[in-house]
DNA sequence: TATTTTAAGGTTATCGGTAACATTATTTCG
DNA sequence: CGAAATAATGTTACCGATAACCTTAAAATA
């Protein structure tokens, strides 16, 4: 490899030349200037980042840690944080901890080692505390997104799911709908709870009943086996009218349940979620969901982060900053108004 | 930070005998290993994977380069990538070239500075040459992904796109179609030709005539604008009764302007394409694809990239390798049978 | 003209690890 | 019992860059 000695010792100058030609530091006759630059071109010289990052401290990395990168959700937030990363002369690293806490212990431990600028977070739930926790402690700028996690004050982006969980029951309740089931996300994370608050809230201000037994607990993630789902189905006696998911994933394999069942969607069930499902929504307008701004996400996140960074180190720590971003309902064709 | 000489100070030993402790190598008394470990957890030390990667002259970092973060081809593929590199102990870079040679170039970039042991590319297409030159120059070894670059010899993963388009355009004539179109990717993707050959192939098998204004070359990508592609669909006379889509991003593109122009699919216009849409075609399934094996290309491509690092040095090098994965023809509901 | 400034560049130490070699007891063996 | 082997640890140099300080000659100023 090609080091900055090399291009020294053949353009007759000190290795402090060739540093301050490549930084635009110092002061460097236009001459010498361009000589190095020609010796740097000539010997195809590229900067070693592994020894800037060690000497300035600092690597110019960032990490984005989500939880389901088959998520059109995620993937669309991490282009946003993409985009933002970029913009401010970042890269980015990313994993996928699967909704996995041990995968997300894994990350952490990465994150530490590869000593990364700063993290930008989709925790797995409430459990992540301690992960956070190590964070904090190797003082790892971070921000979380999506979801809070109880014991530790940080910015964080999130969606207003308490709000958008009940529009979606109070849609179906418009369309004449009584009888609302709801699949959900484990009730360790933030947001899975508020959307069943949400869902709660939306029954109790039209004087329905809360029947726990519509009430089905899971996880966001892909699930490996549906049989789970499947009983649930089948104990609801009377069947529900409509299900509200808790997130698209959720709503896509209960709506392929259903169907394999024979119940057909939106004829024999309806059902609304969370989050939108990127294009596909687009050509096959079907899905009614609550859609977040996902790529907003993503992208102001990663602003809030390199905020974080760059203000590093002055007097006055920053106050904690808290984005809520509301979710809009589009409505599309996968709710039959009984209501007619 | 904690360093080793930290530790070192504190358990009274020198910082040699720290890193070995870390790293279990050398010969170390159980005893002084038990207590540079304890010391090692009282400070919580990590090590500092840019001290290490400077001298080891490694980083154990790849990079994963894809063309779009929000296809669901390229984010299965991505899974897999990942799934490969975690089981060999390797932490994964990403970025998105969104289709586009400046940002590709960018990356590359990226991917020197950061001395990264390896990088899996999906190409922008043809003119990508230049950027894998470089990578090559410099020593970094890199596995192609979906996409040949002439000019370049190295290890491939790739679909198999002819016979994929071939039988994609068969099972159309197979259901009564004759007057059959293509909106395809850019000609300088390696990929795209062979899908509009295997398209042709099938046509001239059946005796059908190649009318190359039902033939649109336009982007893989996500299109900023569809009025060409509407254009295209004015232009043609008689309307093609079905159009093959290079990859799945056009079809559904496709499939919204058609609708919006209340041309009904599969009513009025039936539509194949190139690659699987993730978990959604689960969920509604109504394309008809030529699915590829999305997660064994990363999958794959990752276990040779890593072999090449691992092989790096050895005596004989090994033959360059080109694994072409078929694609499975998956039948929906998008295509109307005219022959019955 | 003597003294400061400034421009242009060089020297040295350092970031946090690890390889290679050196050292010192303690065993082992001929 | 002395030489050689081994176990356990320490020393030094180096990976490739940059910060901080130093030097020298030319230009500006008193």
């Amino acid at each position: 490899m090609v080091t900055i000695y090399d291009i020294a010792a053949k353009a007759n100058v000190s290795a402090m030349t060739v540093s301050r030609v490549i930084n635009n530091t110092g002061k460097i006759s236009e001459k010498t200037r361009a000589k190095v630059r020609r010796v740097m071109e000539e010997l195809n010289y590229v900067p070693n980042q592994t020894a800037r990052s060690l000497v300035l401290q600092q690597t110019k990395l960032l990490f984005l840690l989500i939880t389901d990168i088959m998520n059109p959700f995620y993937t669309t937030l991490a282009r946003g944080a993409e985009d933002a990363a970029k913009k401010s002369g970042y890269r980015l690293l990313f994993g996928n901890s699967d909704e996995s806490l041990e995968k997300e212990a894994d990350y952490v431990t990465t994150i530490l080692t590869a000593r990364v600028d700063g993290v930008l977070v989709a925790p797995a739930g409430d459990p992540s505390l301690p992960h956070l926790e190590s964070l904090r402690r190797h003082h790892v700028p971070f921000v979380l997104l999506d979801r809070e996690v109880p014991g530790i004050e940080c910015d964080i982006v999130l969606g207003d799911s308490k709000d958008g969980a009940r529009r979606l029951v109070e849609y179906l309740i418009e369309r004449g709908h009584r009888r609302i089931a709801m699949v959900n996300g484990s009730s360790s994370i933030s947001s899975a709870r508020l959307r069943l608050q949400g869902y709660q809230e939306g029954l109790k201000l039209n004087d329905l009943p809360c029947d726990e037994r519509y009430v089905y607990e899971t996880s966001f993630g892909p699930l490996k086996d549906l049989t789970e789902m499947e009983q649930w189905i089948e104990r609801m006696d009377p069947l529900p009218t409509a299900i509200v998911a808790g997130n698209n994933v959720l709503a896509i394999e209960a709506m392929k349940l259903l169907r394999d069942r024979g119940i057909g969607v939106p004829d024999d069930m309806s059902i609304v979620c969370f989050d939108d499902l990127g294009p596909y929504s687009e050509s096959e307008p079907f899905l009614t969901v609550a859609a977040q701004q996902a790529y907003q996400f993503g992208y102001m996140g990663m602003q809030m982060l390199i905020e974080r960074i760059d203000e590093r180190g002055a007097a006055a720590a920053l106050p904690w900053k808290k984005i809520v971003l509301p979710a809009d309902l589009i409505i599309r064709r996968s709710v039959k108004d009984l209501a007619q």
